[in-house]
DNA sequence: TTAACATATGAATAGATGTTCATATAATAA
DNA sequence: TTATTATATGAACATCTATTCATATGTTAA
């Protein structure tokens, strides 16, 4: 049997709010530090160039200006998309002559990314 | 058996580049449109705001003023982040007299989350 | 060594984005 | 009706971000 809780107050002059359902989402929430840290990563997703070079990457290790190439960008634009790739450990390089090659650096990217392509893919 | 391919090539006066590698990768690619699509929506997770509303409606269900007091922000700024949200078709909508109730509208979003949080929980 | 190639990076710039302020719309209560 | 409460929204502003340009670093070949 569930209880009825009216959850509705008059706070000094402020607004109406409801005060458990906010008392009670504030403490299922994850903390502030990582709900900061999760938009930051999400925030690297969220760019056609960053997401076209993760794509690429899935399928097989390419170096910049095969990347350059392929996504039809500059080398310098697409490098520095990659030091910011490199800085959240989303790909690792691997030097092969006077080309460095990236791939990707972490088992979670693909299942982020079928879970956004699974997002967009419905209704 | 694997065959060896010797994927390298001088084009024009241009760099070195592996055009193997770069047309297979363009072949296997999802098409443009969707990896556009797939970076407008990671963009909208990728902002604190945003996040934390999404977390805050993934326990229950609040009015406009409800999640600006659990963010400690201004009422404008969570009704400008929750028009966005809607536009994107991440939230629907209740009203219940003056207040209007705000949920999640999308199944694969909790997945997309839990992805995300699976991510920098590691390493 | 010098020349050519591949990549990285600092600075500048243009465009995008989030918040605030003021105000409009809408529902309810008096 | 008018006053109050809840939400929405346009405009302004400051901040952030992605690309370009110029150049530096590092590797290989001649």
């Amino acid at each position: 049997m569930e209880k009825k809780i009216k959850d509705e107050v008059i706070i000094c002059d402020k607004q109406h709010v409801h005060p458990y359902s906010v008392e009670e989402t504030r403490a299922e929430m994850p903390d502030e530090e990582e709900l900061f840290s999760l938009a930051e990563a999400f925030k690297i997703f969220g760019d056609s160039t960053r997401i076209r070079i993760i794509c690429a990457l899935m399928h097989k290790e390419l170096c910049v200006c095969d990347l350059a190439e392929l996504l039809n960008m500059g080398q310098s634009a697409i490098s520095h998309q990659l030091r910011l790739l490199r800085t959240s450990r989303l790909v690792k390089t691997r030097r092969e002559g006077k080309s460095i090659f990236y791939s990707l650096d972490d088992e979670h990217i693909e299942l982020i990314i079928n879970a956004g392509l699974a997002h967009i893919r419905e209704e």
